[in-house]
DNA sequence: GAGCACTGC
């Protein structure tokens, strides 16, 4: 600790924070800003007036290691005057002057206290990775230091250049560099692209392990069927190579879908005269730190997860990585020695077709529950669409989110919170499924509810990762697990949970239906949390038995449905004609199929049901609706009208843009009749067709 | 008849 770059630099930091409402302070790793910058603070007299400092995380490991370590460093009992917070788990006490936490719980604090007056100084930690909730911190923080100039003060930390953007955000306010401990990495790039980035990863990783000396390679790859296949070829390519003429090799795959058991096979270090090949995704671009790695492989690519609001679907694309990614890469090979970093592509190009910086995840993102998130926060002057972003989403974007809150309740016509939209806020879901919640309760099934919340919160990590042994045993070959009677997805998704319930939460149940332990624990622990916020908003009169004893009917299953048919209004498909392909409904319309995966059934005429909701749109090999449930044509119909009366113009808060700006989107108006404007002809007669078909279909049953 | 980068409240 002594030795830490970032100490010999206390003065002056002082100096600064002392002067400045907000600092910047960049610090590659290594240089100990996560765990001195706070104890600085500390040892200055910053916790004085019984105020804490707050450190936020992006990363629930994180939070609990770093203030683990610094209760250590000071001497104190840890969760007494140094502590976190993280979901689930509060290990602060009144005494409490250093806390951590991650960066979703400081948002949420800041939705009962907004001027979050408990603290004194506010650290965002690893700014530089730009996650959503940390983009809405750096909004906020600007809004905060106004209104507590004389008593806050700031501290944004990242391991990149770029603090001039951040600085100039926060008008022109210092940066203060502190180096890192990272030894040098040279750094070798292809001459050009190759055909393939798993063949030519293969032959530089070969051609490391027969020419370089000692030293662990680390691989990154897009995803985890590549990393599968390139382990192969790993191992048949080593084990071809004459004995004793190298290091012995082991190679290991690290990717999130890897058991929690397999993952942790990466810290072991390499036994003597032999050499680790671990091939990883992003995973161990920040989140995992392989220690002995002194050799990169570089492909140039990631998968990335993106929204498009002008279609509402999903997609997961591989995409070039931005030149902080590279770095962030190449920076992996210099932890303990100097190392060298393979690029497999030309220089050129790094410096050329890479973007400087990854896109923010704020850009990436659908955005009604941030939307919603800021509309409930009683700060003055919230307009969303000039809520001042570090990088501010696109208007699309915004509106989408408009237009989404709009249908499910949360904001009034003139895009106001409701009571509803305020209440939805107070719970850590989608927008969709909070609405549901609170129909639910209504509706006498908020338990049921409760559950599908929280098995989808869950959702991907239920499954356990797909490998050749497990593929037989999915959703769909026989087994032991409901079908959803015929309902969907939701519906299949309540009965695995109740099974499990029945059984008191055996592990050896979860194992023995394929399901991971890990993710079904923590559908238990949301179920809980979720329980209690609606315990705490309903005062205490909600219908809700803990445990599944009462028999399931038909009635059940169908107040749930219609509490999701309200939930999900702005997510609903309607079947074609004569065919199984659905349309969505909406202001976006989009021709869609069931996601094979789904359990929903066809009638005795081979018809899936006439109207469906679906969790999300996802588009892989086609657009597919993901996560179904099926509801019925009569609660549809007050969607219909809602949707006849939005009005964009009105939602983004009575703000008439122009006409360049709404063109082909609304029509435009002389600007006294927009109050009683009316949505373009061909949202209109969209509508008027959809609900004739509707009422068409009423009439033949 | 398809496929899952990574976080987090």
């Amino acid at each position: 600790m002594a030795n830490l770059p970032i100490l010999q630099f206390e003065e002056q930091i002082i100096e600064t924070v002392e002067q400045n409402p907000v600092v910047v302070i960049i610090g590659e790793t290594g240089s100990g800003k996560s765990t001195q910058l706070s104890q600085i603070l500390y040892r200055r007299g910053y916790t004085k007036s019984g105020r804490t400092i707050a450190v936020t995380q992006p990363r629930r490991v994180a939070a609990v290691s770093v203030s683990r370590r610094v209760a250590q460093e000071l001497g104190v009992r840890f969760g007494e005057e140094v502590g976190y917070a993280i979901r689930f788990e509060d290990r602060t006490s009144e005494k409490t002057c250093i806390k951590y936490l991650t960066d979703g719980v400081l948002l949420r604090e800041s939705l009962s206290n907004p001027e979050l007056n408990q603290y004194s100084v506010i650290i965002l930690d690893e700014a530089h990775e730009r996650s959503l909730n940390t983009d809405i911190l750096l909004g906020l923080m600007k809004q905060l230091i106004k209104m507590r100039s004389s008593n806050l003060k700031v501290l944004i930390t990242s391991a990149t250049l770029d603090g001039e953007k951040v600085s100039r955000f926060f008008s022109n306010c210092p940066i203060l560099n502190v180096p890192g401990k990272l030894f040098p990495v040279k750094i070798r790039y292809s001459s050009e692209r190759p055909t393939s980035y798993l063949e030519s990863s293969l032959k530089t990783a070969i051609d490391i392990h027969v020419r370089e000396p000692e030293g662990d390679i680390l691989i990154f790859m897009t995803g985890q069927d590549d990393i599968e296949k390139l382990v192969k070829k790993l191992e048949e390519r080593v084990q071809s190579l004459e004995e004793g003429s190298c290091l012995d090799a082991i190679i290991l795959p690290l990717h999130g879908s890897l058991p929690p058991e397999l993952q942790v096979r990466v810290f072991s270090p390499a036994p003597p005269n032999c050499r680790r090949f671990i091939v990883a995704t992003n995973i161990a671009e920040t989140s995992l730190t392989v220690d002995g790695v002194v050799y990169v492989i570089d492909c140039g690519y990631v998968k990335q997860r993106q929204y498009n609001p002008t279609t509402g679907m999903y997609s997961l694309d591989v995409v070039q990585i931005s030149r902080v990614q590279a770095d962030q890469r190449a920076g992996r090979a210099g932890r303990t020695r100097p190392g060298k970093c393979y690029r497999l592509y030309p220089s050129i190009a790094y410096h050329e077709d890479l973007l400087p910086a990854t896109i923010p995840e704020i850009q990436r993102s659908s955005l009604a529950g941030t939307v919603l998130y800021l509309k409930s926060l009683d700060l003055p002057d919230i307009d969303i669409l000039k809520f001042d972003f570090l990088d501010p989403p696109s208007t699309e974007s915004l509106e989408d989110a408009l237009k989404q809150l709009y249908l499910i309740d949360a904001i009034d016509e003139n895009g106001s919170i409701t009571s509803i939209g305020r209440t939805m806020a107070e719970l850590p879901l989608e927008p969709s499924l909070s609405r549901t919640l609170i129909e639910a309760n209504d509706y006498g099934c908020l338990s049921h509810a409760l559950t599908v919340a929280a098995m989808l919160s869950a959702e991907t990590s239920l499954l356990p990762g797909r490998s050749k042994s497990t593929d037989k045993k999915r959703k769909h070959e026989p087994s032991d697990l409901p079908d959803g009677s015929g309902w969907g997805d939701h519906i299949q998704l309540l009965q695995i949970y109740e099974l499990w319930d029945q059984t008191n939460y055996d592990v050896e149940w979860c194992k023995e239906n394929n399901l991971q332990v890990r993710g079904m624990k923590f559908v238990r622990d949301v179920r809980k949390q979720l329980y209690q916020i609606m315990q705490k908003i309903a005062k205490g009169s909600l219908d809700v038995q803990t445990n599944g004893r009462r028999k399931e009917s038909q009635e059940d299953y169908r107040h749930l449905r219609k509490a999701l048919c309200v939930g999900y209004a702005n997510q609903l498909a309607e079947r074609m004609m004569r065919h199984n392909g659905y349309r969505t409904l909406g202001f976006k319309p989009q021709l869609v199929q069931v996601h094979p995966s789904s359990v929903l059934k066809t009638d005795e005429e081979g018809m899936l049901p006439n109207y469906v909701v679906y969790h999300e749109l996802v588009s892989t090999s086609r657009p597919f609706m993901r996560n179904l449930c099926a509801v019925e044509m009569r609660w549809v119909m007050p969607i219909f009208t809602k949707l006849e009366k939005l009005n964009i113009n009105r939602l983004s808060g009575g703000t008439v843009r122009s006409e360049e700006q709404t063109k082909g989107e609304t029509p435009s108006f002389p600007e006294k009749d927009v109050s009683v404007a009316k949505p373009p002809d061909d949202h209109q007669s969209r509508i008027q067709a959809a609900r004739d078909r509707f009422l068409s279909r009423k009439s033949k049953g």
